[in-house]
DNA sequence: GTCTATAGCACGATAGAC
DNA sequence: GTCTATCGTGCTATAGAC
């Protein structure tokens, strides 16, 4: 990995928890082994190192949907019905896949970890921060939940409404075990249990 | 309102938008119109001004929940008993002042934002985080669909998986429409929406 | 309880040697 | 591309006049 690379991965991992302001950037060049006037090689200034973050986030985050098999903004529609019929026990494992994904993934986690604590203090980070765990997570799901509906999996319903009760219970969990303390376990038990209990109140 | 009382609302604005390590005492100072220096006559460092503003929260909590006649931790099962039949509207009257309480009091909308900031650098400021808008949130609406059921307004079900049903939109909508770009009457919309859905589900 | 002044330190960033 | 040295600034906190 080069130094620029390892100056994101550390300058990453101090944001997320001690927050932009919080971490000055000797925190950076000391955790790289570094002095930091060398950072100043690679970076012009700190606020680079984080908009770089944000740039390297939005490519991953691109590359996963692919991965996922997940739409993107423009061919959401197309995707949806590419699936097929969509089991319970796929839905299950795609729930897993989003909740470990944002909770553990080693740069997803604290990059979201990262835009929790700066949203306020930026609109534009806002912004970001609902387009990635609100907006574009519910728009995907609704269109997912309409085709379910039409396959005959799910009977009629809202599938707006749907979208919220099955992603807010993802993102109220993710955010509760979220801490250290807490057993990634538990919290995919306690997902498992919510989807299950989603899929048995739409289910026909 | 005295000066020691204007420097915790000064700093708990301040603290909410641009963090703890992101406000300086003189931005305080500035605010409440006074040398920063003068304001070590009050608190003996900036870290006291933070814990002040968690006390005061704790002490205003427990008040508004003599106010919503909302149970504290002893009495849960006793005061669930105490609510007597609680109707659907009753329900939606209960997320509305939950969602308002938490997203527009004055105090309680900043302390959220404030605690959602710092929950990551300290692991206290975590626990008490995920007691107010998670552990204790869910307990309580446990107790509540428990006697509900009891009371024949819904069905019988899981009361936990109900509560997180529940309350998850709860904790989703209040983090979307967090943003001062979000009008708080279409939040509220989407949240009656949502607990109707609810109701409808679990209805008997 | 406010002020001025300042100590002592950490900050972001730059200059220039190697 | 790393280092040492340093600039100018802002930080938390204290001392002491009024």
């Amino acid at each position: 990995m080069s130094t620029k690379e390892r100056i994101v991965e550390e300058a990453l991992t101090l944001f997320s928890s001690r927050g932009y302001q919080g971490t000055s950037v000797k925190n950076i060049a000391d955790a790289v082994g570094i002095k930091d006037s060398s950072l100043y090689k690679h970076f012009k200034s700190k606020k680079e190192i984080f908009e770089t973050i944000v740039e390297e986030m939005a490519r991953r985050m691109e590359a996963m949907s692919h991965t996922f098999g997940l739409p993107d903004d423009t061919t959401v529609e197309a995707a949806a019905f590419a699936y097929g019929v969509i089991s319970v026990e796929e839905l299950v494992e795609l729930s897993r896949k989003v909740f470990l994904f944002y909770l553990q993934d080693p740069f997803a986690g604290r990059f979201r970890r990262m835009l929790t604590i700066e949203q306020y203090r930026d609109r534009e980070i806002a912004a970001v921060y609902r387009k990635i765990y609100m907006e574009d997570s519910i728009r995907y799901q609704t269109v997912l939940f309409e085709e379910m509906i039409r396959q005959g999996v799910f009977r009629e319903a809202d599938a707006r409404a749907m979208a919220i009760n099955f992603y807010a219970p993802i993102f109220f969990l993710l955010n509760k075990y979220d801490s250290p303390e807490c057993s990634v376990e538990d919290g995919l038990e306690e997902l498992e249990r919510q989807v299950r209990e989603f899929a048995r109140i739409y289910h026909k």
